[in-house]
DNA sequence: CTGTTAGCGCATTCAT
DNA sequence: ATGAATGCGCTAACAG
């Protein structure tokens, strides 16, 4: 049995090839009468155009790219999952690459969606990267670009981020508006810019609210599970410990959170906990603790859409603009049932 | 700036398209001198072969489709991962499609994948579907596709799915090798198959062991927490409480884990506890927890390769069989950290 | 309203 | 060892 194509309509029909184009693409000058036996043979042999000959034709794929770093991690599944959500509705199709934060594969990717495969590319940079000229070439072909989350700063085009500073600053304010006057910054790392800038939030709510910061009130921790925690029952158990806590990774809320059940310490009664988390984990085992959370669906629409409208546009150049979103406090999450 | 093409390589370099051509796909009877050339000037100028040009003079397209109903979800995001890997690997493309359980979509994707963009896929159903016609209308096309998960049993063809069973026989094995001769089920529901295949290893596993099964050993849970804790509380201050539970999803482990909490039952000294999870929820938070997981990674790179096989062999029709991985047991997972 | 013609970029057959 | 010609399936410009 052959292939249906538009040839073998037209034979059956006794029409030209591109009468019948015209007829399924819905063309104004092709009576209705056409148009309905057309469509009618179509549906009934099962037609389906060919999306290679029609992109090589149209030189454009109606597909775009989408290059992360992993996948098997809450922020990056939710981000395409905004993604596919926002090109499903433009009926466009998706494309996954994984580095696994390697840059060669990385760059890899990048020449090879240089081909045309796709109309653009969304992508969040592997953190090996540091030699950008992958990218420079990639828009050197005017195939649009759209960073998310780990995004490119030399290149201008539309970044999406989230706003850490003032993630920072609300997740802080949070605990200031439960009555707390004396909060802590768990710090993870002291110079990872996403680090910093949570912290700056953090120290610029106080400032607001005219709450003075302690030298002691910001604890840097460290990948050392036992110190940390050592760190934590010297704070907890100090002679004014803070009746609030800010915890800038998952981890050091969890901690933190078992420190407290230590010296019984009752969360949120006796010290309210607050922590960065783009995992489910910590509202769901430890609903004392309040989350904040990165807008990850909520980035890859952002992305996609700043995209979409420069496809829309064929391809006019996108603007170079930082988008950053807010993170969304969650106090307890509805408890989700898996496996 | 024009395209750079066969065809333009070919002008600048007095040839013919077709000697270029031969000359980059490395043809035998092409002199070494000229693919020299040849190669030099493509590298010289970024030529990137037509990947839709090529398609549809090759009839291949060098990509495959994986349909699902959801990413963001710890299961179908490491199944993602799998199927990547293989892919890179045959260096083959990915398209993404998501159902969000909706069978309307997934049949129009379905039949979308019809045209040849694709030369297999890779879907598990969608909880709606249950007119599998789509499924039919696909395979006659002549297009390979792999089951995973949530699989149609109707289509012959390969699937690849959890051992439930096995897995079920496997925890309770643990939990009996632990010193444990008192073991509870917590049922989440009367009828999932998954369940009943868990609930049926759990049995097998009793008997093989010669461990009597009280009808109060399981116990049948529900949505309701409050009146699960209550059975729960029963249960473990009962005159003979349980030594060992396995609960068949993560939910009830942590419901239990509170109540043991609250009844001051030691885990695991007093009480050994091992849960079916595919986040990392439990072992992260509740480090006591033993959990077993989905294979999620193996089945997307099992899936992913039984396709490669059939793709590899042009098309030959893919055996109709059952292909069933083996949770694994996590006593405690390494703390990753994010956000 | 419909048919004819001409490519899109590439791989391949058939010449030389 | 190279060139010329053909066609994959489709759309679009140009006739009529």
């Amino acid at each position: 049995m052959d292939q249906v194509n538009l040839k073998r309509l037209a034979k059956e029909l006794n029409l030209a090839v591109s009468t019948v184009s015209r007829a399924l693409s819905d063309s104004y000058d092709i009576s209705i009468e056409t148009k309905e036996k057309v469509n009618a043979l179509a549906k009934k042999l099962n037609y389906h155009p060919n999306p290679y000959a029609r992109s090589l034709r149209k030189r454009s794929s109606h597909t775009i790219a989408v290059i992360i770093p992993e996948i098997a991690n809450n922020f990056f599944s939710l981000v395409i999952d905004g993604i596919e959500e926002v090109a499903q509705a433009n009926d466009y199709h998706v494309l996954i690459y994984l580095t696994h934060e390697n840059h060669v594969k990385e760059a890899a990717f990048v020449r090879h969606l240089m081909s045309g495969r796709v109309d653009g590319v969304l992508m969040s940079l592997a953190s090996e990267t540091d030699d950008m000229s992958h990218l420079y070439e990639l828009t050197e072909q005017n195939i649009p670009v759209v960073f998310f989350d780990r995004v490119c700063d030399d290149i201008d085009t539309v970044k999406v981020t989230t706003n850490d500073y003032e993630s920072g600053y609300l997740a802080t304010k949070h605990l200031i508006e439960r009555g707390c006057t004396n909060i802590s910054y768990l710090a993870f790392s002291g110079n990872l810019s996403i680090d910093q800038n949570r912290k700056q939030g953090y120290l610029d709510a106080l400032e607001d609210h005219h709450i003075p910061v302690k030298e002691s009130s910001i604890l840097l921790c460290s990948n050392d599970d036992k110190e940390n925690k050592k760190k934590m029952r010297n704070l907890l158990s100090s002679e004014v410990p803070p009746d609030g806590i800010f915890a800038s990774v998952e981890l050091l809320a969890i901690q933190c959170y078992e420190v407290c059940k230590e010296l019984d310490l009752q969360i949120p009664r006796q010290v309210k906990v607050i922590s960065f988390s783009n995992l489910r984990t910590a509202s769901l085992l430890a609903p004392p603790l309040t989350t904040i959370t990165q807008p990850a669906f909520d980035i890859g629409k952002q992305a996609a859409s700043a995209l979409f409208q420069a496809l829309g546009k064929k391809a006019i150049k996108l603007s170079d603009q930082k988008i950053m979103l807010t993170s969304s406090l969650i106090e307890r999450e509805s408890t989700a049932i898996e496996g």
